[in-house]
DNA sequence: TTTAGTGCAAAAGTTTTGCATGGTC
DNA sequence: GACCATGCAAAACTTTTGCACTAAA
């Protein structure tokens, strides 16, 4: 199974593979969106895996420490998303959330020439697209 | 006093010119970075008006529905900052949250193209720079 | 067998809401 | 005078923490 992948990947993060943490990498891996912390306990208990909340939100903290996961922060709570380690955007459907990683990124020296003018320096960039994918543009009214 | 242009810019929006309203917006528009809302609601309250916490939501409300103010969204907390209504991006200073509204912009027709290559439509973007600015590098260790 | 992780329940925070009162247009 | 906005307190939520217990390495 891909519970394999998910050990692996806690293994070298120096993260001890329990079973909360393997139930949630495994979904987030799944997921093709992004999800709340509270939408993911309820998708795991339902699913079968008892957990608790707390555990929840320590495992995601840890994941995004460890840069495992991205935090994705359009609407009023924050979203979880299991992304590549290279540095990336974000397509982001606005009605079913699905998000699809951009790799092309051409904003690194734009970024930091604006900074300067500003006079600031350690200048990072961060990209949010948000549309109407193909799914959710056919399912309009 | 500048309060005159607050009480021009509530009518504009048909909104009442209370004296709760005109502080909330003279306070944003004389501060320099973002702001949270329990903060802002700290500092009018030291600063002699007398208001509650949930009339200070309640007008943040009501501006970004306005398109009077912006929400900003790079810490846990959600940050509120009176800018200008064109299209613009924000490059904001880590240290001490000083924000300055960019409004040079090369992105939406390569936000389009992206998403487009993937069947998304109606592709808007947010681009955020975050920096250490001029006075907080100098006042580094 | 040592050390780290979990569950539960309580606590800490933030934001929203109901309702009587007061102010704006 | 009609209607909107405010204050207060309670409620609704989200996230964090303390502590005894359990499990991974």
């Amino acid at each position: 199974v891909e519970t394999t992948v998910a050990r692996t990947v806690l293994a070298a993060r120096g993260l001890r593979a329990t079973p909360q943490r393997l139930a949630v990498l495994t979904e987030l891996m799944r997921e093709r969106g992004d999800i709340t912390a509270q939408a993911l306990h309820e998708r795991l208990r339902e699913g079968g895996a008892a957990m608790g909340l707390a555990t929840v939100y320590r495992t995601l903290s840890a994941l995004v420490e460890q840069g495992v996961i991205d935090t994705l922060t359009h609407g009023p709570q924050l979203c979880y998303r299991f992304c590549s380690p290279e540095h990336h955007h974000h397509l982001t459907c606005r009605v079913c959330h699905r998000v699809v990683e951009i790799l092309e990124c051409g904003f690194g020296d734009w970024a930091e020439a604006v900074g300067r003018q500003h006079g600031f320096v350690d200048v990072s960039h961060t990209v949010e697209l948000l549309g109407r994918c193909g799914n959710c543009r056919e399912a309009a009214d």
